[in-house]
RNA sequence: GGCGGCAUGGCCAAGUGGUAAGGCAGGGGACUGCAAAUCCCUUACCCCCAGUUCGAAUCUGGGUGCCGCCUCCA
């Protein structure tokens, strides 16, 4: 089996190959920090996260490179606006951004670089790209001249011939100073008040898709693995960063390119200047909503698909998580009844089982088909449950212990491989504050009410113990089983 | 207008040639003094038309609808 997946370059699912057997140099495209991150984000870097996750159980060694966009016109606007500097914006952002993403377990990269922090990569990648006579100076600022590649557009399929100039209705004064309508900033000139590095064209700071080019270079080499970032970043961003470094080195920047679906609200691209945003901290906090599922939401879908955001959503994926929540916790729960030495300790990967681990493995394969493989997370999980819905209620399991603490442990691999993990409560034996023996007594007490047949005061007992977290439940037997919930 | 993608039950979503995974929601039943939990059963011919084929949700052509990009954007 393989691992296939779907090259935007290509429009076609590929068996992915590295360029180094083993290894993996995946660079994906961060955000440029000037507000809270919102769900689109969080779908974002939750699908690369999970596609980080799974390379590294099928094997391979991770390189996994994210960036900082830390210059750029908004978070210049937006330092003006708090009365800030661009520094403070940045920092503030970027401290939000490791804050959100850590709550939705989304693994840090192994590198953060900034394009404040690259000024000399870029300027260097600039100066060759003129070397070259592929860019070219005016007013300080510094173009890509788009004509010089005669393969520009591949990514996106577009072909400038095809591309309408001035569609947008925009004309600013860049229009002028461009050879072409198409050619892009690599370099800008700085304007009064605005931060700047000196540069051999003059004060300026960087255009927005050199930073990328020159931080994949300095971080990964010339040629990367895999480049994923959202599917609105295909043209120009994109195709841009192709422009620019395959020009520079003469390689392909990137075998794969990845692109995740949009999360859409009502029908429509979830976007700051549609104003239909929710950040992953008002969705966490305000809603309430548990970090994992926002995660089970996202994994619900094929990465590249469109998701739409909806309460419907968001309460089908909190059932949804309750259940493989109840699976994760099974041996946390019920390993300690069952026998089992120790729950914490590591599983050894190869026995796991196999069942499972094929059916994961082959839909993961599948492009990261992540919905697939969540079928077989839920096969385990509704097992387990009903397992321990039958020890709790009938005080044993149908199915042997030692195959249980396989499947659990499964379950346990492959939720992780998916980025989805649960903490174990603590065992708030005490916050009833009743002894095991209070309990059996209080229990039978109201046996007695009720072959008394007084309802009533059954029913106030077992209420009682419902508040203080004690469940029980009558077996058709007569005798009466409790259990802590909490 | 150009480029790309999508269209599967009430909702979400797998399945890419052999008579439709899974999740959520719903219905029926068992059990119970009631309840909770549990257990069992149950809901689709896959947007439309034509074609290829012994056979298509799955391939081809056409149509319709929706989404994204073409301006900053995950």
């Amino acid at each position: 089996m393989s691992l296939t997946l779907y090259n935007t370059l290509t429009r076609r699912k590929e068996a992915f190959q590295p360029l180094e057997p083993g290894t993996v140099k995946m660079y994906c495209c961060g955000v440029t920090v000037y507000d809270y991150c919102h769900l689109g984000h969080a779908r974002s870097y939750i699908a690369w996260d999970t596609v980080r996750r799974y390379l590294e159980w099928r094997g391979y060694q991770v390189q996994y490179v994210q960036n900082f966009t830390d210059i750029d016109d908004k978070i210049l606007r937006r330092a003006r606006e708090e009365g800030s500097t661009m520094d403070a914006v940045s920092e503030k952002y970027i401290a939000a951004y490791f804050e959100d993403m850590d709550r939705l377990n989304i693994r840090r990269a192994d590198e953060y670089p900034r394009a404040t922090h690259t000024i000399d990569g870029i300027q260097r990648l600039i100066h060759e790209l003129e070397t070259k006579g592929i860019a070219y100076a005016t007013d300080g600022d510094v173009y890509y001249a788009v004509r010089s590649k005669t393969d520009y557009g591949k990514l996106s399929g577009r072909k400038l011939e095809d591309l309408e100039a001035g569609a947008s209705g925009r004309v600013d004064e860049e229009v002028v100073k461009k050879k072409d309508p198409f050619d892009f900033a690599l370099w800008k000139a700085a304007k009064p008040g605005e931060p700047f590095w000196e540069s051999p064209w003059g004060q300026g700071r960087p255009g927005w898709h050199i930073e990328c080019s020159a931080m994949v270079r300095d971080r990964l080499g010339d040629s990367i693995d895999i480049h994923v970032g959202g599917g609105d970043l295909i043209f120009p961003h994109h195709e841009n960063e192709i422009a620019q470094s395959e020009a520079a080195t003469g390689k392909p920047l990137a075998n794969y390119w990845l692109h995740n679906g949009m999360v859409n609200v009502g029908g429509e691209k979830m976007s700051k200047s549609l104003g239909n945003f929710t950040t992953i901290r008002d969705l966490l906090d305000k809603g309430g909503v548990d970090p994992m599922v926002m995660r089970l939401f996202v994994l619900g879908a094929q990465y590249r698909k469109p998701i739409d955001f909806t309460d419907e959503a968001i309460a089908a994926a909190t059932n949804g998580w309750k259940t493989l929540k109840d699976g994760l916790l099974f041996g946390y729960e019920a390993g300690a009844t069952l026998g089992w030495q120790n729950v914490t300790t590591a599983w050894p990967q190869d026995k796991l089982d196999p069942q499972a681990i094929v059916a994961f493995q082959t839909s993961m394969d599948d492009d990261i088909n992540t919905a697939g493989a969540l079928a077989v997370l839920f096969d385990l999980a509704k097992k387990l449950q009903r397992e321990a819905n039958l020890l709790i209620h009938q005080g044993q399991t149908e199915t042997a212990s030692d195959q249980l603490e396989v499947q659990w442990h499964t379950l346990v691999a492959l939720a992780d491989v998916l980025g989805l993990e649960v903490q174990p409560m603590v065992k708030e034996a005490e916050v009833s504050g009743l002894s095991d023996d209070a309990i059996e007594d209080l229990i039978a007490q109201r046996s007695a009410a009720k072959k008394a047949r007084d309802f009533a005061e059954a029913d106030r007992i077992r209420n009682d113990l419902q508040a203080q977290g004690i469940s029980l439940i009558d077996q058709p037997g007569g005798g009466t089983r409790w259990h802590r919930t909490v």
